[in-house]
DNA sequence: CGCCGCATGTAATTAGTTACATGATTGT
DNA sequence: ACAATCATGTAACTAATTACATGCGGCG
């Protein structure tokens, strides 16, 4: 609903958000995303509205209904905030770690690197363009540029956390050494 | 089972466990623990034994079993690994930042900044008691220790990026002026 | 000709939450 | 007296995953 707020979109273009930018904070599938659109419609907190196209499939537009907005409001504002709850595999997996496994969990750990090296250039391209100078934004950009800016820390950070493991377990003999040119230790 | 591997624990040692240490990145209630372990005792993959206590409710020990660790060691080597996810409420709460609401979002990014130091405390001094040099970790140990050192980054990001958010709260006059004992931007 | 992007879904199952329940001991 | 810690669970529900399904147009 929050990713609503700015423009009415479809089930497909939030389930695109959220593998791309909205990931770090909020992940769902596009199954999920249907389904829940359908449910928030039933609960007349959106309106969808077909759209026809020619030479491309129909597609659905959802926009916040002003109870939907309403509720939003009220729900911004609950005491009892959930706190935040992540599931990393791969931590698990180091969890672990042998002789044996180590080529293949820095395969993975090479694997989040470069994902998250891409993120983290989108990030840094949403910000350039929109969020440069956080001084000059109004209330509700300034929410979002600080949303922003935790995904990029953590981006950064992950990305750091990537160089050094493959670093720690190559200097170990664990795996072959690593081609690093790794920046700022 | 990957927290079984060091030692036996009860359900609600591993509960606490979660609640603590292994909470960045792996997150469960207490029911869903418990019913976790019986499925995995159901699988033979752990088992568990009854422990009569005095003075105190009786508890069950699990303990991972062989063909739990062989499961667990295939389990290591898969190669689609889920990639992390994550959701942040506060975050999401974030992208509806308004003039209203400020101060009650800069409330909850303190509850989350508290929170964080007790953390942040508890990583440090697991990393002192046991993983103070990395070099001399034996394999396993080090890969629980990079598991550790992301949770370390990750609660100092958070630290700094909580500061910083009601710095810049402050500055935009949408929330009263922090004591700003701001460490390390 | 087969894959990718667009675009939406159903069905079955598993994961996870919320509310409720119990009961002794230790500390304030 | 009241709350916290230890310790385990059931029942009802909602959230989320997995597998399957459809169909057109553009690109190599």
């Amino acid at each position: 609903m929050s990713a609503l707020l700015d423009k009415p979109q479809t089930g497909y273009e939030l389930t695109r958000s959220i593998d791309t930018s909205l990931g770090f904070f909020w992940h769902a599938s596009h199954q999920q995303v249907y389904a829940e659109l359908k449910k928030l419609e039933a609960k007349q907190w959106l309106q969808g509205e077909s759209i026809q196209q020619q030479s491309k499939p129909n597609k659905i537009v959802y926009r916040l209904s002003d109870q939907g907005r309403a509720a939003l409001d009220q729900w911004v504002l609950k005491e009892d905030g959930k706190q935040r709850t992540t599931k990393d595999e791969l931590l698990v997996r180091l969890y672990n770690l042998t002789d044996e496994n180590a080529p293949h969990l820095a395969k993975q750990i090479r694997i989040r690197l470069t994902k998250t090296e891409l993120n983290l250039q989108l990030y840094e391209k949403i910000k350039r363009n929109y969020y440069q100078n956080p001084e000059t934004l109004d209330t509700r950009k300034t929410g979002i540029y600080l949303a922003l800016m935790n995904g990029i820390e953590d981006a950064k950070l992950t990305k750091v956390w990537c160089y050094k493991a493959l670093d720690l377990l190559a200097a170990k003999g664990l795996i072959e050494q690593e081609s690093t040119i790794n920046p700022q230790t």
